[in-house]
DNA sequence: CGCTGATATATCGATCTGATATATCATGTT
DNA sequence: AACATGATATATCAGATCGATATATCAGCG
């Protein structure tokens, strides 16, 4: 879960820890504020299995070029925006404290690739899984995505047809609990509703010969991967 | 949290572990499935802690009367429903398998009345959480019972100011983001609509004068009032 | 008769959370 | 100038939960 959400971040360009934090917060709100506890953690994991590089970017160490790096304009801008916008300041000294710049490897390129094309975990967190997979559907080839969004429809209706039933047996249920499990349904509703304009508009997408600009290294056709049909 | 759910279901009657996993799945939905490392830990913890009491309910000893409780209508109903209907065997062998039968005590009354009465966690699963303490809101005082709903909808409004800040901030999203985020900034308004009938409802509630009859236990503010709704 | 699936309890490792500690610097307040 | 506050930044800890797995009993099915 967060490994890839760590790097779908770095597969775009290079972060410190902090800096991935507040992205995630920030931008795409599926994580309300991860814990360091699971980030820190999380990116020592990542480097040892290679997936990520970490270099010490630490201010009293002005000697070994500060990481050159992917031509070190990714970088800069990170290190700008986290710098807060203004107060040009830099000169020599002073570069706050230090922090560790993580960039993705090719090995954690396909390491997120595999994660991202891979089986959607059911269970306790699976809209949090697909909102992190949807955020960054446009690395999957569009077989890949279709399948996506195809099987989290399955899902969905699977939970409204137990929303269902909960509200069909629960007449023992006072007006609180009954409320709840009718707002349920709802919102699972409208989950699937919403499914299905996305995947409507996928389709049509895909029916079109878009000869698009951007195909930012998709995954997931070419392997033998258990589209929908394995429940 | 879990504690939470487990003195709910106990306070209303007796359950053994796997039963008490079977109703929050079906009944509430709010665990999708209680992990068994979850939930037997729990009632360790919870046993440990003299909040509830478990009764070896083997097979083997039929000497100790199996707990008739609160008349043994609702304990009946739930042994036969984990018995799946029919096959009256019983005798003296086979009872399946040795179950422990967990019963609440005061202390855990206590318990529960300050975790349902207590602090609403914030982040992760605040709507877990908003969902199981609205389960069980029944057992609050009115003034309480307000509070939770009114807090939540605090809740709420802060979540749509970020879905709205992530929203106009990202003009950079691709598609499938922004619909994500969209989609996300809907359901929070939906929520907070419902939040919204809830409280006007439960206002009314208390505006009127209803001298109804069951009064089940409420907790939260010092004032005993009445409630109504048995609808 | 063995197979599958439900009932039932228990434990394990991995992960995630929330809290806390430590440190640097920028900003605002008095 | 002194001081507090809050953002930046990394790290670690205890506790809760999850998913998987192990073990065992029994019901229904073919």
């Amino acid at each position: 879960m967060l490994d890839l959400a760590i790097l779908g971040l770095l597969s775009e360009h290079e972060f410190h820890g902090y800096e991935i934090r507040k992205r995630l917060r920030d931008e795409l709100g599926l994580f309300a504020n991860i814990s360091f506890g699971s980030l820190y953690p999380a990116l020592s994991r990542l480097e040892l299995s290679g997936a990520v590089i970490g270099t010490e970017s630490s201010p009293a160490a002005p000697a070994a070029a500060p990481i050159p790096l992917t031509g070190s304009l990714g970088g800069e801008r990170a290190a700008l925006r986290s710098r807060r916008a203004g107060t040009v300041r830099s000169t020599t000294r002073g570069t706050k404290r230090s922090r560790k710049v993580y960039r993705i490897t090719d090995t954690g390129r396909r390491v997120f690739e595999e994660l991202l094309a891979g089986e959607e975990p059911v269970g306790t967190d699976e809209a949090r899984s697909f909102g992190l997979r949807l955020a960054f559907a446009r690395h999957l080839a569009p077989q890949a995505r279709l399948g996506l969004l195809e099987r989290r429809r399955d899902q969905l209706i699977r939970r409204l047809a137990a929303d269902q039933a909960r509200a069909a047996a629960g007449n023992d249920f006072d007006s609180y609990t009954r409320s709840l499990v009718e707002h349920t349904t709802e919102a699972t509703q409208h989950d699937i509703s919403w499914l299905d304009s996305l995947i409507e508009s996928e389709k049509l997408k895909q029916a079109a010969p878009r000869t698009e600009s951007r195909t930012p290294r998709t995954v997931g056709t070419g392997s033998a991967a258990a589209k929908g049909t394995e429940l």
